[in-house]
DNA sequence: ACATTTGTATGTTTTTTAACATATTTTTAT
DNA sequence: ATAAAAATATGTTAAAAAACATACAAATGT
């Protein structure tokens, strides 16, 4: 039945490895399943967090509201990783909103179990910790880039983002995701207008290529150079 | 010898009250005390972290140089409150600069010491986990507010900031800490010259009062509308 | 005490980017 | 199949903020 979620507990890559069988059976145990389809909100800025959300398959972005409503994406999440820890390990409620931008799975280990487990559990705490800690360097990062670079140098960086976090397809050039340029533009702190006028002026400079929601990187060396240069 | 670094260890209020007499005496051993001047740098972005840093006294800035050296300040630290501990336990260099800006006392925490007392101690890495993932929401939030709130919103935002920060004078108004123009500036992610006007501009609307350095805070009802309106 | 540097102040110009307007294409719903 | 809605595209205008220029004040070093 959930099996997702028992995948996810038994992979040898996960931060789970590290529990004995008994442990890994009491989170089975406390552990839902639940399928999402593109664009469901998964939960929204200001509930509560019921558990921590493993995300098992497809892709979601993670945003916030700001002045006017006006949103600003501040991580997109992909399988096998979690999804509204911090507000979680916080102790607080969600600051921020989740939403599936493809068919997605997600297992939801419940919050009390997962609290138990952790206690007993020094190596998930490190874990965790760090985690935690590279999120917030990640974080700190973009703030600076988001305000000081300009319009080219934030998309730029944004689309090498998102290569880094979805890679390529076969062909080796085709960014893995397939975004609005309205989430292209809520990615990087600027206007669709200027998301759509900037990708154009990139595929006009061979930089990239563009078709449909397919993005290509081209010249990747000058993509950087781009995002270096602000 | 190093008074300080035991008065922190042995406070009742720090994370460290959890801690056994045999952990903190360790602790205390494994500790050194550094006294730095006003505009003096504790580390730089790319230092390696060699422990825990506390803050026993004085007031540091904690920024990160941007495109073409333009600073941005992520954090401003008090007594008492760790700095560089995001570095430590990422396991990273670090990624912004620390800097006095009073006379400051900092007692540093061996990395391997603090690491093994981690070990034994759950409520150690909660109350880590908990610091991270509350310090997480804030850069969020800060990355939304620096990108769209304008530059009256952000200078009020700032004013805010450092009022809950660092708490205010005995007449209740003034602001504890006094910052250069320039500091408020790459707090608020804006020129100099900007910060310097803006504020000229909410002294001249009697929402503050400036007496060089001294911001005296006289209309928060009027500061905080400011500051949400973006 | 004086020169030099650093910080503060304010006016003007230029650049950047958002806002607005209007097509055109694509997707979705009926 | 067709209408309606949503997404993409591109030109124009307006607003925001940086860059630049200059003056003056305060702090610092000799």
């Amino acid at each position: 039945m959930n099996v997702e979620c028992h995948n996810i507990i038994d992979n040898q890559m996960s931060v789970f490895s590290v529990l004995n069988e008994e442990e890994k059976e009491l989170l089975k145990k406390n552990s839902t399943c639940t399928y999402y389809k593109k664009n469901d909100i998964i939960y929204k800025e200001g509930d509560k967090p019921s558990g921590l959300i493993c995300l098992s398959k497809g892709k979601v972005k993670i945003f916030k509201e700001g002045v006017g409503g006006r949103e600003q994406i501040v991580r997109m999440a992909k399988p096998v990783g979690f999804i509204g820890y911090r507000a979680l390990f916080a102790e607080q409620n969600y600051l921020a909103s989740a939403e599936a931008i493809e068919d997605s799975v997600i297992c939801t280990i419940e919050k009390d179990t997962l609290f138990i487990i952790l206690k007993s559990n020094h190596d998930l705490s490190i874990s965790i910790i760090r985690s935690l800690a590279s999120e917030l360097g990640f974080s700190n990062n973009r703030t600076v880039t988001l305000t000081q670079k300009h319009i080219r140098g934030r998309l730029a960086e944004s689309l090498l983002f998102l290569k880094d976090t979805y890679g390529l397809e076969e062909d080796n050039a085709t960014i893995k995701v397939y975004l609005s340029r309205e989430d292209i533009a809520n990615l990087s702190n600027m206007t669709t207008s200027n998301a759509i006028r900037t990708l154009s002026t990139f595929a006009s400079e061979k930089i990239i290529a563009l078709d449909g929601r397919k993005i290509k990187i081209l010249d990747l060396r000058g993509l950087e150079r781009i995002s270096e240069l602000g």
